[in-house]
RNA sequence: UCCCCAGUAGCUCAAUCGGCAGAGCGGGUGACUGUUAAUCACUAGGUUCGCGGUUCAAGUCCGUGCUGGGGAGCCA
């Protein structure tokens, strides 16, 4: 069963005597005495095209073969004659791996809504536009990796299942192991207490920061938000590097970094992926790619956005107020219309941040920054945390927190407490902003969502 | 959760003032010796999202539910 990749075959340097190539036929054209049958296999964004001569037996297993069938070809790799590739098999032997019934079998070869394919998510990877998603998917992720250990960061494993309620952000989903209907009480339950999915894997890795210096997680974080937009899902992944010794312009510098970096990434390892993208999502996508890449990020406190927004000749929906968080509308005004670039807004009022962010010297601002880019608005949010225990416990009465359930965390500010800083990134807006798919369901396998759980 | 829009053939859509439910693509059958989302001919395919109402008559109007999409909030 010796096969070689449709990807490689495109990119051999001469033709082949012997070759077999296995994928899914994506189109068949017969003409008298032969057929073109065009194949992919996932490798790449590309079919081959296999030139087949009929014979009885060919043309039995050919009649068997349509748009979504499996199939092993054997033959040579030669040059086309045709216009549109540069390789093409001279197949001699053809076997049907598995049929697919046209009757029924969902995919066409026509171009599909992006509404459509979400009720076939086990499928829409086979087209070219999930095929190309999926792959610059796993590569970003890679990058992500590859970022963060040319750098000398650690990988830290955060857990999914939590004790705690985090940061009090977000409707969190609860986990358990009791029979619906059964006491519910918590002490009956597996871990003797209340337990849910995390929310963010931030205030662990706080302690490794602390720790080994810097580090980052990397994984599935799940909100039980009711929420309903193009950009949330329940289940998504995030990135949180965490730095000791780190202050809040650090905090915005490697994030500018990675943002650069996965871009130039992207656009390097995945040239024909992206380029689809370029040419049917989204016109746009390379002048925006390039402007990220090329343009130094705005970095602008919060009282001075605030400045610009009352100044704005624009009508705002929502008032525009000291101490208010930005709304869509402003967010939106700031990094599209006024700078036309990606903006780090920073220091924002104490009140509507959580306990753990940086008490400026100001007294009623924090050490907060969000990232906001273009079409995506939030893509990175972070702060320099509070290390002096003092300062974090007043933080904390004035929100209502308990001690006690942070006994582990505060710990970190009384034994060698240190300067930190860190951040969270959306990995599926990162996602949507290098392939500019403006809807998060269209860059996850199987996206969560309310009341959608079929895959 | 709130506001707006939509739901008609497998897919994408049309159907004028409320008056016989249609097209393209896809499917099937056949033709064609180099096609490129091949082309040409023929052909099958419908509970117009569900329920209730108005009317001589409803895909079309009204009510309600469901599903999908967009915007907002929450946020990444």
């Amino acid at each position: 069963m010796k096969r070689t990749k449709i990807r490689a075959a495109l990119e051999a340097t001469g033709p082949m005597d012997e070759i077999v190539i296995m994928g899914w036929v994506r189109t068949k054209r017969d003409s008298k005495g032969f057929s073109f049958v065009e194949l992919n296999d996932g490798s790449t964004l590309l079919n081959i095209q296999a030139v087949i001569d009929h014979t009885p037996e060919i043309e039995a297993a050919l009649h068997r073969v349509g748009t979504g069938a499996s199939v092993r070809i054997g033959g040579a790799l030669v040059e086309s004659p045709g216009k549109g590739q540069k390789w093409e098999i001279r197949g001699r032997s053809l076997e049907v791996l598995g049929e697919a019934d046209q009757e029924t079998f969902p995919l066409q070869k026509k171009r599909h809504s992006d509404e459509f394919l979400r009720t076939i998510a086990h499928l829409r990877p086979r087209t070219n536009k999930f095929g190309a998603m999926f792959r610059i998917r796993s590569e970003l992720a890679q990058a992500v990796h590859r970022f963060f250990s040319d750098k000398g960061f650690f990988y830290i494993h955060t857990p999914i299942i939590t004790g705690s309620d985090c940061e009090g952000a977000g409707e969190m989903f609860r986990v358990t192991s009791l029979e619906p209907g059964s006491d519910a009480s918590a002490d009956n339950d597996f871990f003797g207490k209340p337990a849910q999915l995390t929310v963010s894997g931030q205030l662990s890795a706080e302690m490794f920061a602390l720790s080994l210096g810097e580090v980052y997680t990397f994984g599935p974080t799940f909100r039980a938000e009711n929420s309903n937009t193009p950009r949330h899902v329940a289940e998504f992944w995030m990135i949180e590097p965490e730095m000791a010794f780190a202050d809040l312009a650090d905090d915005m510098d490697l994030g500018e970094e990675m943002v650069k970096y996965l871009i130039t990434h992207i656009l390097d390892h995945c040239p024909n992926d992206v380029e689809l993208f370029a040419k049917w999502v989204d016109k746009g996508l390379m002048p925006t790619l390039e402007t990220i890449q090329g343009e130094t990020f705005e970095r602008l406190p919060y009282t001075e956005a605030i400045d610009i927004l009352k100044k704005a000749k624009k009508d705002f929906e929502y008032p525009v107020e000291w101490g208010m968080d930005l709304q869509t509308e402003h967010e939106r005004f700031l990094c599209e219309e006024q700078f036309g670039k990606p903006v780090y807004v920073y220091d924002y009022p104490k009140t509507i941040k959580p306990f753990y962010m940086r008490l400026n010297d100001d007294g009623r601002t924090v050490a907060a920054m969000d990232c906001l880019v273009p079409r995506i608005g939030e893509l990175i949010g972070g702060s320099q945390r509070e290390e002096r225990l003092d300062v974090l416990l007043a933080r904390m009465q004035a929100m209502h927190l308990s001690e006690e359930d942070y006994w582990w965390y505060l710990d970190s500010r009384r034994f060698g407490t240190a300067p930190h800083a860190g951040f969270g990134m959306g990995f599926e807006r990162m996602l949507m902003l290098v392939t500019g798919v403006t809807n998060i369901r269209d860059v996850m396998p199987f996206p969560r969502t309310p009341n959608s759980l079929e895959f």
